[in-house]
RNA sequence: UAAGUAAAUUGCCUUAUCGCUGUUUCGAUUUAUUGAGAUGGAGGAAAGUCCGGACACCGUAGUGCAACAUAGUGGCUAAUAACCACCAGCCGUGAGGUUAGGAAAAGUGCAACAGAAAGUAUAUACAGGUCAUGCUGUAGUGAAACCAGGUAAACUCUAUGUGGUGCAAUGUCAUGUAUACCAACGUUUGAGGGCGGCACGCUCGAUUGUUGGAGGGUAGGCAGCUAAAGUGUAUUGGUAACAAUGCACGCAGAUAAAUGAUAAGGGUUACGCUUUUUGCGUGAUACAGAAUCCGGCUUAUAGAUUUACUUAGAUA
RNA sequence: CGGGGUGUAGCGUAGCCCGGUUAUCGCGCCACGUUUGGGACGUGGAGGCCGCAGGUUCGAAUCCUGCCACCCCGA
């Protein structure tokens, strides 16, 4: 797997996005919220992560465009490390929930605790 | 030199590494993926959605009323309530700014306080006049006091205009679900429904039979989709908005939504130190992200630049 | 893409249609009284440029226009 985020490993079926809210599971390191479920799609890619920032925090579309960015720069550098492994196809979406906008360095750090916390929650039962 | 008025322009750059996305060429597997190469990839407001169109569909897109909008004159435009010019009113010493700027002699209403009185009223005081009388003038109140008064961003009248819905329009493809659907003809003969709000008018039509056809919704793919009232520039016509002609260019198309991240260097500018230039340090580098496409309006915006003009002062 | 509504004192509201004293009521706040003290109660008071900017008018919270913020609805 190299440093790619193309349109494959997007998250982008609207039924599937319904699913994983309504019965995935959610692990969060403020300001990341990770929401996943296990599941089973066509693609061959293991895991389709989308990227979401919610406009009640970030009012104009720049502020959003720039933190969306900023996290699937990070998600395409780090996922290599974690997500090589898995045995099951997985469905992501992370959240930015913070109310400031944040430097790279920050979303980095944040977001390989929350690959951590994530791993720990799967290989452990319950 | 200072203060100001109006108009216009611009909206940081380069390199490296790793990525995203459209188009295209070649190769591979194989019929939708992959590899390599080439090439394109946010704005002056892309924003608000306030006006006007293009384009698409709806076949009663008919009539009348209602409703809404507009309101000096002329021009311009695909079109407009925008834009340009001129006239008039108001504001400003001025350059300039600003105005929903038709009708009060069709009718209805309204006018606090003050005042005798705010539209069927004429009181009081003074002066004048008359046989006599609000018959005449002045004063005082008020924004307005008899004059066919004021007020129409009060109802209204006049003139002009407006069919509706919007690219989630609309067309099409395949998968699964499903027979609930539609059309024609015949019978029955009118419950009820539809056509933006009402009336007229138009139209569908409960049940049953025959024949024929495929229809509907959900999520998705493709088309619509970007070559256009196009952009730049020059000339000509016009006071101007704008128009015509020549030349050049060929200019984003995403869809849980691309146009990015990091590093280095350089611009521009503010402040401090040094102070002749200059150098060093610390900051600042805005507002903001296409979603069918255009024309205008409105709002946000660090900083920089240009042009014309006004007023005041100084010098010649 | 289209449609609708709201904005008045710290909070919640009336007045807006149909213009006329810089504006109503309740809770809260302040002072005084009452009480040994507090609460409750009583009396008095402060607090508003009616979201912002223009316009119409003699006069605007109210009418008109343009903005801003928030909320809701339809495809």
């Amino acid at each position: 797997m190299a440093f790619t985020y193309s349109k494959k490993e997007k998250l982008k079926s609207k039924k599937l996005i319904d699913q994983l809210f309504s019965e995935g599971q959610s692990v969060s390191v403020y300001p990341l919220r990770l929401v996943f479920l296990n599941t089973t799609h066509n693609d061959e890619t293991s895991v389709k992560t989308g990227i979401s920032v919610s406009k009640r925090n970030f009012k104009t579309a720049v502020d959003r465009n720039r933190i969306k960015r900023l996290l699937r720069e990070v998600y395409r550098l780090n996922k290599d490390s974690y997500f090589n492994n898995l045995t099951t196809q997985y469905a992501f979406m992370i959240l930015y929930i913070g109310k400031e906008k944040p430097t790279l360095a920050q979303i980095e750090m944040k977001m390989n605790n929350l690959f951590e916390k994530f791993s720990k929650k799967v290989s452990s039962p319950n």
